[in-house]
DNA sequence: ACCTGAACACCGTTCAAGT
DNA sequence: ACCTGAACACCGTTCAAGT
C-alpha cells in the first residue's frame, strides 16, 4: 500500500496517539505510535523528526488547551493565582507525561506565553526585575512536582516500622494522590504568594 | 573465564558505574554499564534486580553522602534551611540523575530520613500538622527543580523576536545556569520560609 | 509527497551451561 | 555463588524502493 492519495498520517495524528500512550501506558514508542495508527514504523518520519520532537509536540498539545482568562483587571496575587492554575490544569489530565517533560529542555511557545503573563503580573506586583524570573521558575517547579504528585501511588512514603515517627504521624490522614496534589499546590503557592508580599515590601 | 574466587562485581561497583555515565552522557543502560566493568551484561543480573533498581541504589548512594548538621538548637526556619541546603547539595553535583529520580517513586531511606528532619522542625516551627507533608512536598518540588535546573543549556527559554517582551527583559541579565539555579533556589526557599512564617500565625 | 519492508545498532532481561 | 555466551522481544532511525 504505497502513496495513497489521502495522507494515512498527519502530525496531529502522531501527537495524539502518542499522548494516548502515555496517559495510559505511562510511555510511550515509535513501533508502538505506529502500530496505534495501523501503519509501518518508518512512515511516522515523514512527518516528525525523532522521538524528542514528539514529546515537545505533546507539550505543545497540552499547554494549547489552556484556558485564557483576563486577569487585566484583577489585583496581582489574584492574577497569579489565576495564572498558576491555567498552567496546572493543563497538566492534570496528563500527569505521566510529566517526567518527559522535564527531562528536556521548554521549546514550546505556548509555555512561553504562560510564563511571559506570569512575568507580567510579577512586574505589576512590584517585584524587582531580578526576582522575577526565580519567581517563575519556582511556580515552574511547584506546578510540574505537583502534577507529577497526580502519578503517585495510593500509599507513598510508607516509613518502615516506627523509625520515622513525625512522619509517620504527618502522613498517617493524608488523602488519595489527587488531594495530596491539590494540597500541596495551593499550600506552595499560597506561601509563595505570601513570600513575594513580604519581598516586594522588604526587598531581596 | 566462570566464577573468579574473588568476585568481579558487586552492587557498588555496579551503581557507581551506572552513576559515573549518567553525570558524564546523561544517561545510563546496562550494556554499558557492564562495559565499563568489563563483564558480560548478564553478570549485572546476579547483583541487581533490573534497571529500576540500579536507579533506586544512584538515590541512595547519592543522600548517603549528606552532610548531617546539628540543626537541635537552631531556631525553625534555620534549621530548615540548613537541611534544605543538605538536601540539595547531595544533587548539585550529579544533576542529571535528576529525571531518572523523578520518574520513580522514592524507597530510599536516606531521602527519607532527611523528610523526617523537616518533618519535625516544621512541627517545632508551630505548623497545623495537615499542613507538614504540603510543606514537605513544596520543599522537594524546589530542590529537584533546582537541581535540575543544573542540566539546562547556557541559554534557556529564547524567546522569539519580541514576542514576550517582559519575559525578554527579565531574562536579559541571567547568570549562568549554575547562578540561576542558586538565585531560584533561594528566592523559593525564602519565600517559602515567609510564607510558613505567615501561615502559622494566620492558619491555613 | 508519502508510504512499505528490510535493515542496523542498541536496549533490558532470561536462561542454560560452566566452575 | 557468580560468571559467560546465546538468545529474545523490543526500541529508534535510516534507506532503497514503490507510486
Amino acid at each position: 500500500m504505497p502513496r495513497p492519495r489521502s495522507p494515512l498520517l498527519s502530525v496531529d495524528a502522531i501527537v495524539r496517539a502518542a499522548l494516548f500512550l502515555v496517559d495510559s501506558t505511562g510511555d510511550f514508542s515509535t513501533p508502538k505510535v505506529a502500530k496505534e495508527l495501523g501503519v509501518s514504523q518508518a512512515a511516522l518520519y515523514n512527518h516528525i523528526d525523532n522521538r524528542e520532537h514528539i514529546i515537545e509536540l505533546m507539550r505543545g498539545l497540552v499547554f494549547s488547551e489552556r484556558q485564557h482568562l483576563d486577569t487585566e483587571s484583577l489585583p496581582w496575587d489574584e492574577a497569579l493565582r489565576t495564572l498558576a492554575h491555567e498552567y496546572r490544569d493543563c497538566l492534570v489530565d496528563h500527569p505521566r507525561l510529566v517526567p518527559l517533560l522535564v527531562a528536556q529542555t521548554v521549546r514550546d511557545l505556548g509555555v512561553m506565553r504562560i510564563y511571559e503573563d506570569m512575568a507580567t503580573v510579577l512586574a505589576k506586583a512590584g517585584l524587582a526585575p531580578s526576582a522575577i524570573v526565580p519567581a517563575i521558575t519556582t511556580l515552574d517547579y511547584l506546578v510540574l512536582g505537583s502534577a507529577l504528585e497526580l502519578t503517585a501511588p495510593e500509599v507513598v512514603w510508607s516509613p518502615p516500622q516506627g523509625l520515622f515517627p513525625m512522619l509517620s504521624e504527618a502522613i498517617a490522614d493524608l488523602g488519595s494522590p489527587a488531594e495530596r496534589s491539590n494540597t500541596a499546590f495551593s499550600f506552595g503557592l499560597e506561601t509563595l504568594l505570601a513570600g513575594i508580599r513580604q519581598v516586594t515590601k522588604t526587598g531581596f
